[in-house]
DNA sequence: TCCAATATTATGC
DNA sequence: GCATAATATTGGA
């Protein structure tokens, strides 16, 4: 497999970074965790790539404003399981303003005891904020845990106008 | 193959 | 309310 091509995206909220691989976009780190390594010698980028990044940005810009995004770049999920991606999937769906409880996430792919493998799944999310797993709260209201910091997920959250329990 | 960890939830006190 | 068990999935020993 081909290195991956790490791209900064520049917001108001600071750079995060965009992993992409031959298939597409594979991962979204928050400013500063810079948990991907930095490639700063770009060879020629391909073509798609500059693409998938364009609407990467737009989409990432548009939720942090509090708006949907109009479009997403294919998403690189091949490493993930079948589960994981079951679970993505469902984030995918929950529309802006909405939330949703590991519970009810558990219980939409036909797994309803399975909560806490859904948090699991959430927290195995390499893409946040673009796969809304700041939406899903706790059954009782509360804030779950998010793995980019807690701070974020609250951000996100009251800028969807979503109230929740502390 | 088994064991421990996890961004939960339901139950009993 | 708080402590405890149960549940599914995953990753490492």
């Amino acid at each position: 497999m081909k290195p991956d091509i790490v791209l900064p995206i520049s917001t108001p909220e600071g750079d995060f970074w965009a992993r992409y691989t031959e298939n597409g976009l594979a991962g979204i780190d928050f400013p500063g965790r810079r948990r991907a390594v930095r490639s700063h010698s770009t060879p020629a980028l391909p073509k798609r790539v500059k693409q998938w990044h364009l609407q990467a940005t737009q989409a990432l810009k548009s939720v942090l404003s509090g708006r949907p995004f109009k479009s997403l770049p294919p998403l690189d999920w091949t490493e993930a399981t079948p589960f994981q991606q079951k679970v993505w999937r469902v984030m995918l769906s929950i529309p802006m303003g909405k939330t949703l409880a590991y519970g009810g996430v558990a219980s939409r792919i036909g797994n309803p005891s399975a909560c806490r493998a859904v948090g699991s799944a959430c927290g195995a999310n390499p893409i946040p904020v673009l796969v809304p797993c700041h939406r899903i709260l706790a059954g009782n209201g509360g804030l779950g845990g998010f793995s980019g910091g807690l701070q974020w997920k609250r951000r996100l959250l009251e800028r969807e106008k979503v109230s929740f329990r502390e």
